[in-house]
DNA sequence: ACACTGCCCTGCGAGC
DNA sequence: TGCTCGCAGGGCAGTG
């Protein structure tokens, strides 16, 4: 599942190979979904001639910037794919695009469950993204007073709030589990009973996990690979992110890990560790 | 504005 | 061996 970290590595592995270079021409295949609803022959009509001029990336999505204003936006969802490969090499398994340069590499994108999307806009790709995402975690500004902001206003469970991108931007179902793991926070407390204290953890814990998940290359626990094909190492890295379902134990107490489901999202974490308030009636299982 | 649910999509692993 | 079935979850539309 490609979050902020693995988006960043993704990005980092493109950059050289493609900023400066001029698109030749694009290939979709057989679901042109993939392009959001654009037709095929007018998406190669706004990039064939455009040439490269930054490869950004906002939360977890990936902004490729042209040299007339307009731009590329990529999301991966879950199974999405990104790779280099010369033109002439077969096509990657699920392979539903290609961007051709004129120095030969293309860019592929493929995705397993068709939920990635590759959208070319005709003007700057970040517009359409400033009103649904929150701040960047590893940016400066994103501060613990910023953070303290963002939860003190919500009911939801903490673990809601962080995978809410309007909230903040990257975190996915795995960070937020580790982040709030390390943290010693249950995921079902509501986001503004957080005390000052539990909110400076949290923030530390963020930036801590998203460092760690960049430092290893991403966590590759099925399909994450970067633009080179290369898996990360950050799953060695793990404390709890899938282990809730399997009886793991807990790295800190060794209690028996659990899980609960969120948002429509598996959270694992320790109950002894991480404990609601007495009172509480959801208590761990 | 916020919170919550259902939907999309399909390979994979577990179980029989 | 071969089949069925549940699981994985980011973002978005729809509802209250």
């Amino acid at each position: 599942m490609p979050e902020l970290p693995e988006v960043e590595t993704v990005r980092r592995t493109l950059e050289p190979a493609i900023v400066q270079q001029t698109i030749s021409g694009l290939t979709v295949g057989a679901f042109s979904g993939v392009l959001g609803g654009m037709e095929p022959e007018l998406a190669n009509a706004l990039l064939t001639g455009r040439r490269v001029r930054s490869i950004r990336r906002r939360g977890k999505y990936l902004l490729i910037d042209l040299d007339d204003g307009s731009g590329i936006e990529v999301h991966l969802r879950m199974t999405g794919h990104i790779e280099l490969a010369p033109v002439e090499r077969d096509p990657i398994r699920f392979q539903h695009l290609a961007l051709h340069f004129e120095n030969g590499i293309d860019l592929r994108f493929a995705d397993q469950r068709k939920f990635g999307r590759v959208i070319v806009h005709a003007g700057n790709p970040e517009l359409g993204l400033k009103t649904k995402l929150g701040p960047e975690p590893l940016s400066s500004d994103f501060t613990s007073v910023v953070l303290a902001a963002i939860l003190g206003k919500r009911y939801a469970p903490i673990k809601s709030a962080l995978l809410d991108q309007k909230a903040i931007a990257g975190i996915g179902n795995i960070y937020a589990d580790e982040a709030l793991f390390l943290s010693r926070i249950h995921p079902l407390r509501p986001a503004k009973s957080l005390t000052p204290e539990e909110i400076r953890k949290l923030h530390r814990n963020i930036r801590r996990v998203l460092n760690s998940g960049l430092e290893h290359r991403g966590t590759t626990f099925s399909s994450y690979r970067d633009a080179n094909g290369e898996s990360g190492e950050n799953q060695q890295h793990l404390y709890v992110y899938g282990r809730g379902r399997s009886g793991g134990a807990c790295p800190h107490c060794g209690h028996p890990l659990t899980h609960l489901v969120i948002s429509a999202r598996t959270s694992h974490f320790c109950p002894n560790c991480q404990r609601l308030p007495s009172g509480d009636s959801s208590a761990a299982i």
